[in-house]
DNA sequence: ATCGCCTCCTGCGCGC
DNA sequence: TGCGCGCAGGAGGCGA
């Protein structure tokens, strides 16, 4: 669910509520996430004054004066801002109660998100440092995504979703950025003309950039920190839309699976070369 | 270095 | 109604 506009759309959420606000407690029911949440969290956050909550890729960073939490929300978690009385339900795995009685409650599932703990800049964090520009600041650029290209023999829809060439475009962003650039998913990468690259690269940009001004994708269960969905759903070309016509040629959109991805595209729009 | 596969989990929708 | 199966938005880690 959640790839770089529900991150950010979660960002946007929940700093106005946290920022310059003091950490009361942080509960912990469940520590079993992809990597085990330090047992030392709580005693690390209690009483300290939240600095900033940043994002960098799909990790929100939520910034103490004496480290960092790395927070992501895998596939499956969410997070909302809502009065730390209300009873938890089932996935509630984690609380971060403020002062002010609010709480930020984290739900996931299938608990492949994190909460960890970094004492130095995070920014040199193994899991931060080696993540591609992003793709909503100038690092991103046409010539970059043109040179990541050369000489790679994978296709471009996985090249596209690799954190370490681009951050932020998980399987939907891909498939419409694909379909929106007219460039066949399975096409190699190294394959890519200098064109193919302006128009893939802009339209990256486009899709999370409208994806962020609509809340995000809610497909099943991704919501906002305030509890409502993300309207991006209704606006999706491709990503779910097999079998059915093309808005562009009404030609039948045609499924595939690329490194075990559903990947969908329009056979006469995205032609192969 | 690069590639593709495997894996961590739960929930849901489908066909029978 | 119940069961088994396949599939789901991420991404690190591994062997080849």
């Amino acid at each position: 669910m959640p790839e770089l506009p529900e991150v950010e759309t979660t960002r946007k959420g929940i700093e106005p509520h946290i920022n310059n606000q003091q950490v009361k407690e942080l509960i912990i029911r469940d520590k079993r996430l992809r990597w085990p949440i330090p047992d030392e969290l709580p005693s690390l956050l209690k009483n300290k004054t939240i600095k900033a909550v940043t994002r960098r890729g799909k990790y929100i960073l939520i910034q103490f004066e004496h480290g960092t939490v790395l927070v992501h929300l895998g596939m499956s978690g969410s997070i909302r801002v809502i009065d730390s009385k209300l009873e938890a339900k089932k996935h509630d795995h984690v609380d971060l109660i403020i002062t002010s009685g609010k709480a930020l409650r984290f739900n996931d599932p299938r608990r492949f998100g994190c909460w960890l703990w970094t004492d130095q800049d995070p920014v040199q964090h193994d899991l931060i440092k080696k993540l591609g520009p992003e793709p909503l600041l100038e690092h991103f650029t046409a010539e970059h995504l043109y040179l990541s290209t050369r000489k790679r023999k994978t296709s471009i829809k996985q090249l596209i979703m690799d954190s370490h060439i681009v951050v932020g475009v998980g399987n939907i962003y891909a498939n419409e950025a694909l379909f929106l650039s007219g460039i066949r998913p399975t096409m190699k990468a190294e394959k890519l003309t200098k064109a193919n690259a302006a128009k893939l690269h802009a339209n990256i940009c486009l899709v999370l950039e409208k994806a962020i001004k609509q809340g995000g994708t809610t497909l099943n269960d991704f919501q906002q920190a305030d509890g409502q969905p993300g309207y991006f759903a209704q606006e999706l070309l491709v990503y779910g839309r097999a079998g059915q016509e093309c808005v562009v040629c009404t030609t039948e959109l045609k499924e595939i699976r690329i490194n075990n991805r559903s990947t969908v595209y329009c056979p006469k729009c995205q032609p192969a070369k």
